[in-house]
DNA sequence: GTAGGCCAACCTACCGGTCGGTCGGTTACC
DNA sequence: GGTAACCGACCGACCGGTAGGTTGGCCTAC
């Protein structure tokens, strides 16, 4: 059994009925979308898609949890054991974005819009995948510190400042604007860890920490492609 | 008449009316609260409550109108005249988050959670607003860049990292958290502002060669058995 | 000073429609 | 002949919204 109240292995319908009802409540909303929809889009009665799923509270789990299997999948996984905690959360800003920008990602849209509408186990279940995500970028962040790769800042406000930049992309990206996905993450990853400070022009190792290749902080990203 | 559909200036009764369907719509979704509900909590009936407002969409587009008055007072108005385009950005960013922590503000919440809600003219008028909002940040980014104050980026995409860091604090902002709002608002414009690169006086990195015992991923036990 | 007019502010009762969800089948394939 | 997949018909509750009436306070007129 899957934490989605399905057995595991069946169900290529089950998936099809999952990928549907998150293209319709991504465009709707949770509240804003009928059973009655959900079902005809699935070419089906309500009381046919009644016979794949429980509720539609659990319906809506099981489509955050798929979410949430997708992000842990692309982002968290792929970067969780990179050793230089700096250039893991870089790469991890970055899977991040472009797992929120591209298009198949109704799902994580979902879990990010609709935050505070599941209730009870459920609720608790996918916060839970939620913070342990942000203990992640935190440990990263302090790691990062500690290691003397970044200046002392909260680990916390660090951590949701990175989120917040990330995760915001959602309300406001359209895949036909000015700037491309991949435009938008290597400026916000050049943004947040380059910083906005004028560059001292490089020189300056400091006084005895000269690692050559230990500040690829302020480099690269030509964008400034656009209006004033 | 405003394009929130309401004659101006009038009504005291219509004001907690607004606030109180604020605070509804604010908890539960603004498809999750029904005109039953709002008129209770205005101890009313529903039709006493529809003397006073034109349709449930009207009521939003009020709501978020008032929201965006708020915010236009408190943090635009505030800072727009500041000569220092780098001072105005942080001044800005100060107040803007404390707007969004700030209790009163479930408007403020309503305009960011409900960004794809209304329809029409109202949507039209909302995000027309909003754009202007942007348009200043960008404009503010150009010009300090210009002035030299900071490094060369994408206004756009500095604007977006911005907002989002800001804006994405009422999905998790808890009064009562570990955080108060003035230590979120300090941190974020010093790491906006301040970036993350090692101040240069400061010894840099450390012994390389430890294993950084990454970040472990603790695991999440799933739950909620399923049907069939 | 009071009779009468007026109107905002409400009410009860109700509208057609839709909501999430269920029941008792029927089909089609193993 | 068992079972997964599905359907038509239906449930009670509730949805946003309205029709039509009652109330009570204020403004005038005499």
């Amino acid at each position: 059994m899957s934490p989605t109240g399905r057995k595991d292995g069946e169900g290529e319908r089950y998936r099809a009925i999952l990928e549907t009802a998150a293209r319709l409540i991504c465009e709707r909303g949770y509240e804003g979308t009928s059973m009655q929809e959900v079902a005809a889009a699935c070419r089906m009665t309500k009381a046919g898609l009644y016979h794949h799923i429980q509720s539609k509270e659990q319906l809506l789990a099981a489509i955050m949890s798929f979410g949430m299997d997708m992000f842990e999948q692309q982002v968290l996984v792929q970067v969780r054991d990179m050793p230089d905690a700096l250039e893991r959360l870089r790469e991890c800003m970055r899977r991040n974005i472009l797992l929120v920008t591209r298009d198949l990602s109704k799902e994580v849209t979902i879990i990010l819009h609709e935050h505070a509408t599941l209730h009870g186990e459920a609720r608790d279940y996918i916060d839970g995948r939620k913070k342990r995500y942000v203990r992640f970028l935190e440990t990263s962040f302090a790691e990062a510190v500690r290691e003397g790769r970044i200046r002392a800042v909260d680990p916390t406000v660090a951590a949701f400042s990175f989120l917040g930049q990330v995760l915001w992309i959602y309300k406001w990206y359209r895949p036909d604007g000015r700037l491309t996905d991949e435009q938008i993450a290597d400026g916000m990853v050049d943004l947040f860890f380059g910083g906005l400070a004028v560059a001292e022009r490089q020189s300056a190792p400091g006084p005895r920490g000269q690692e050559p290749e230990a500040a690829p902080l302020t480099p690269v990203v030509p964008l400034f492609a656009g209006k004033p």
